[in-house]
DNA sequence: TATTCTATGATACACTTGTCTCGCGGGAAA
DNA sequence: TTTCCCGCGAGACAAGTGTATCATAGAATA
């Protein structure tokens, strides 16, 4: 008899495997329990459904996602390394990030960056417009979102200089 | 003989009455369908499924309003101008935007807003970042969004403004 | 008026989802 | 060793999805 989360474990990497060979709504849930060795009543025993999968999945990795440092940009070259940091842990789970993406829950990290600037703008400047962190979580999203759509092939530097010249 | 487009209009407004009623994923296409007054088979004659009616409806209800005009930014007052003009489509829209939003499909919005302005710039500035048009959605978007969450109650001209000066 | 055209409803079908039983079997406790 | 526990696989089941076929009503056309 397996633990509980060994059997979670095999489910959710076997959820993995079959998203790189195949379209996330072409899986069925029939396919994930085969292919994690377990039983469908079993995958229903403790996901939801697929979706609940990659749910929990990022809940047990959202710590990863935390940017380093929270510095609060001052000059130029603040806002270019606050950018820079954002897009390079994007990039460095880039695999993740697609599968939120074709899962259609990538408003998760949307929902985090929100949180993030805000806690960060509220702590340095309480009295500025308190819309102006999600107008910059807004466009690190998209456009973080749009580069996954090319493969992330455009380098950080680019994006961050694109990004800070149009705020700046 | 109906036409169709009344066909396909009976079944939007068929499912956002019932979106009133139902959560969104409790409501099958069988409702849709009866709600509309045509059979099941005719539904998705015209649809893929529930969520390609949502996106069909910003793509024919909205389009006329946000882009009716199409002007391209080229000073500060054009920039107040569409920037506005997105929000109070997005104000006059609020109910429908709500459903959305706890349809958890608001990102058929950003898809839309990420189209038109690709559109623009494309036709505008070949020559300009590909990930411009990108930028400005996604801020829109989210700032949008946290708009809504507090019921629109700022008035459209100080959103505008924190936009503009942002990026101007 | 007669004929063609076509959007439609009805219906059947294969497949998936999510829920629910039931009995097996291996590990822990007696 | 024996008994109990409980996670598990198997499978049944209702309900929903998406596709395909077919006959029909009624508008357009001749």
């Amino acid at each position: 008899m397996e633990s509980e989360e060994y059997t979670k474990h095999y489910i959710v990497t076997a959820l993995f495997k079959l998203m790189h060979a195949y379209e996330y709504e072409k899986i069925k849930v029939t396919d994930i329990a085969q292919k994690a060795g377990v039983g469908r009543a079993t995958f229903y025993r403790y996901f939801k459904g697929k979706e609940d999968v990659i749910t929990y999945y990022f809940e047990h990795r959202t710590r990863e996602f935390v940017f380093g440092q929270r510095i609060y940009p001052r000059c130029k070259e603040d806002y270019v390394k606050v950018v820079s940091d954002v897009f390079g842990v994007f990039e460095a789970n880039k695999e993740p990030f697609q599968l939120l993406k074709r899962a259609h829950l990538s408003d998760l990290y949307l929902n985090f960056l929100n949180k993030n600037f805000s806690e960060m703008f509220a702590e340095e400047h309480p009295d500025k417009n308190p819309y102006l962190p999600y107008l910059y979580a807004g466009m690190l999203y998209n456009v973080s979102m749009q580069w996954l759509e090319n493969d992330c092939k455009e380098d950080i530097q680019t994006l961050a200089a694109l990004i800070v010249d149009a705020i700046y």
